[in-house]
DNA sequence: AATGAATGAGTCTTCATTCAT
DNA sequence: CATGAATGAAGACTCATTCAT
């Protein structure tokens, strides 16, 4: 009854593209692989997707809108009550997906001054939706009284951007795992330059 | 002065990828654009390198070493004894640096993830280099009992973390300016994040 | 009311081919566009014919036989009588006919030497037929005292032969209309080099 | 001393272009053949030539020079106090001309409506050049007293139309050779037509 | 130091065609 | 009658690189 549209296939280019392009670039891979690594001939790739930008696209699209959803979902489980618990659960969730799909990082980060205007939109979408969120708490703990008022954008900044830092330091140019211990060092500084008076949690 | 070689073409060659590659990102950049872009024959360029990847080992070794001494350079200035003015020297360098090469920056983002262990290492020292200086300062600021007893490696993540986030989205995504204040209010979270009880700075 | 069996797609193929070899010659038309064109899909074409060449083939066939059917009629009103009246009325619609078929004479022009054994034989019917016609409206003028005894193919090659490149100079390379007035003076030489005392007509 | 830039292999290429042309057309023949044909790499010939419709180009302008130089060479021997004289030498070139190159008639004839501008401008300059001639011989038939007075375009067109006609059909269409019998009474047949009263030439 | 000719593997893409549905 | 998925050969063209001059 769903318009299903025997996603076969396609999506097995996807992912052997998903995979190319994490480990190549977008220049870097070649639709002759792409065909050898989804068991697919060269012509039915091109059946499918108009271009090799049109598969880039693709690829990108679905693993943005992959990657929010699962820290959405990651996070929804927390208590949304204590902004504090919130925010220690985002950065785990975060970390986690960073480290379950190191290559499609690598990729994203490569590739991110490379994107077509549609891509960044929807990029900016992704920053908007998950930044909004943090965002959102950390309004809601100065609410509370529990933060002091700082621009909350200043502070979603600094947050995902040590996250982000950690990750390409630790991903990328170390090759090496995240480390749960650096990981909450790094909330810990975060949110005692965040919270008023009393320890960060204790 | 300095023991200049005229090394002309060579670097023609290289100022000419350095665009080339910013533009474009490694795999995606030609020997033949590069023969066009320094207005010398194809045969000629490696008569001056031995490889494309030499080019762009070349390209980046210049760059890197060029983007810590400017940074170096511009902190020298500052007033070595007050860590706070210190890191704020630091930042506005940094971001100055940001601002001016933009086009570098993005091809530094992209290529990050395709280097070979050779430019990693160069990249390794350099954020050993930089790094290090701002954790050492900071380390000064916690002797002098300014800041309060963080791991040093945990705000030096924060603060360059901060920094790269909002070049990222300001340079490469929005492709708009940095902004001095938005640059400000970083810099001050990040400080009455890391100060013991008086205020940033006043 | 003609006894028409509803070949409902298969003319539509035909047609959509007829304007793509028109514009592309055989080589350069792709059974794609033929596709796009005419509304099918790729694997539809292919239950109507055998064949690119088959589609070629038809295309042509049913392209000569219009022409061929077209200039017949024409003529037929024009009175059979007088040989000049005839010859007359038969420069008009075969370059009116030209006129009205601008693309598909290109056609036909460019891909006469490509044209296989089957084609080529259809092409000398045309030719036998049409010029046989003319031939025999020549041979009646001689008969009758009108033109002088000349060898027929000759006149004919001469008259379609001046028509041909008028035709292939007006449309093809110099891309404007049919000129009447060049047209009676073309057929005008054509007479006088054919008649035998009196003048071409008046 | 001249500027010889070693055409060697450039001609190489033009020459197999050539032959390939006329046996298949514009999008009738590869570069992968053509690479075969002229004994090179597939990347040489991208070396010399910019395109594919470079080359198609190159081997027409070649060829219509040729052409309009070796029946300017041969009319040149006729007699040029008589027009007739010149008339006649001028259709034995033109002729025997095409007789030599059948292949590559087949091409012009076939391309003439692909042509792309730059290519017609050159096809027009030929025309003018050989049908202007032509016409300045008939003009001065004219004032001699010799041809009656017609418009010399349209004698032009007649003459050139009955010879290319003629060609058509004798070696695209029959692939037979010329028949100088066929070719004398094409041209009796066409000064009849122009000459005032006295016979052809006999 | 510099060139331009040469190469062949490789690039993305389109081709005509088949076939299960 | 009609489709769309699938194919692999072939298409034009670019690649990094070599080498004689």
């Amino acid at each position: 009854m769903t318009g299903q549209t025997t996603p076969d296939s396609k999506d097995a280019i996807l992912d052997a593209a998903q995979d190319l392009i994490a480990r190549h670039g977008y220049a870097g891979f070649s639709i002759r692989d792409l065909a050898r690594g989804s068991g697919l001939a060269k012509g039915t790739i091109y059946h499918h997707f108009q271009d090799k930008r049109d598969i880039y696209r693709s690829v990108m699209v679905r693993d943005l809108s992959q990657l929010s959803a699962r820290v959405q979902e990651a996070v929804a489980v927390a208590d949304a009550d204590d902004p504090v618990v919130w925010l220690r659960a985002f950065v785990a969730a975060f970390l986690q997906q960073a480290e379950e799909r190191r290559s499609h990082i690598r990729a994203l980060v490569r590739e991110l001054s490379a994107m077509e205007d549609g891509m960044l939109q929807i990029a900016r979408q992704v920053r908007e939706q998950v930044g909004g969120q943090v965002a959102a708490v950390i309004e809601e703990g100065i609410a509370l009284g529990r933060f002091r008022a700082v621009p909350p954008q200043v502070a979603v900044m600094s947050l995902i951007g040590a996250m982000n830092t950690y990750i390409a330091w630790q991903l990328v140019v170390e090759d090496s795992p995240i480390d749960a211990q650096a990981a909450d060092a790094l909330i810990d500084f975060f949110l005692y330059g965040l919270m008023k008076e009393e320890n960060s949690d204790g």
